[in-house]
DNA sequence: GCCAACGTTGGC
DNA sequence: GCCAACGTTGGC
């Protein structure tokens, strides 16, 4: 999962110990969160838009499943949208928890140079979704390069 | 349903 | 700031 660390960073997920996801206004990535995710899932916390751009730590999915992002019901939010009502919801966001922040930031350049990498989403063309799948090997992959203690 | 115009993401 | 590669909107 991508986020620009000026606005949210490994660092402030680390703070706050666990955060709601939202602000997620893309179907695509939406339907990852509503219909693929599960509580206790990994995920891999990249750094977009960031000099360099990388993955920073792990994260782990709290929520049972996707609950209401409570952005789309605040008018004054940027994530406003105007067709939602508490009786229908269009955005649906996933909680997260900290996991760890990765002892080695990996950068983007580096994930270019593993070989083992090269299927992987993230690394495809044109692929600005915020939130993508990852094989079992690729999420190894990445934990072992960061040095993760999970390993 | 098609498609032009526009908006967004994100690397560089 | 530039721009490729999307996604979205709205007229027809």
């Amino acid at each position: 999962m991508k986020s620009e660390p000026e606005d949210y960073s490994i660092d402030d997920l680390k703070k706050e110990k666990k955060t709601l996801w939202s602000g997620i206004r893309n179907y695509q990535a939406r339907n990852f969160m509503t219909k693929e995710m599960k509580k206790g899932d990994m995920v891999i916390f990249y750094h977009s838009n960031a000099t360099p751009p990388g993955i920073a730590g792990l994260a782990t999915v709290t929520s049972d499943k996707a609950v209401a992002d409570p952005l789309q019901f605040d008018k004054k939010s940027k994530y406003f949208e105007p067709r939602a009502s508490k009786d229908k919801i269009v955005w649906e966001c996933v909680e997260l928890g900290f996991k760890e922040k990765f002892k080695t930031f990996v950068s983007l350049p580096e994930l270019k140079e593993e070989k083992s990498l090269s299927e992987m989403r993230l690394l495809q063309k044109g692929n600005r979704l915020s939130i993508l799948p990852l094989q079992k090997s690729e999420f190894t992959k990445l934990c072992k390069l960061a040095g993760s203690t999970i390993i």
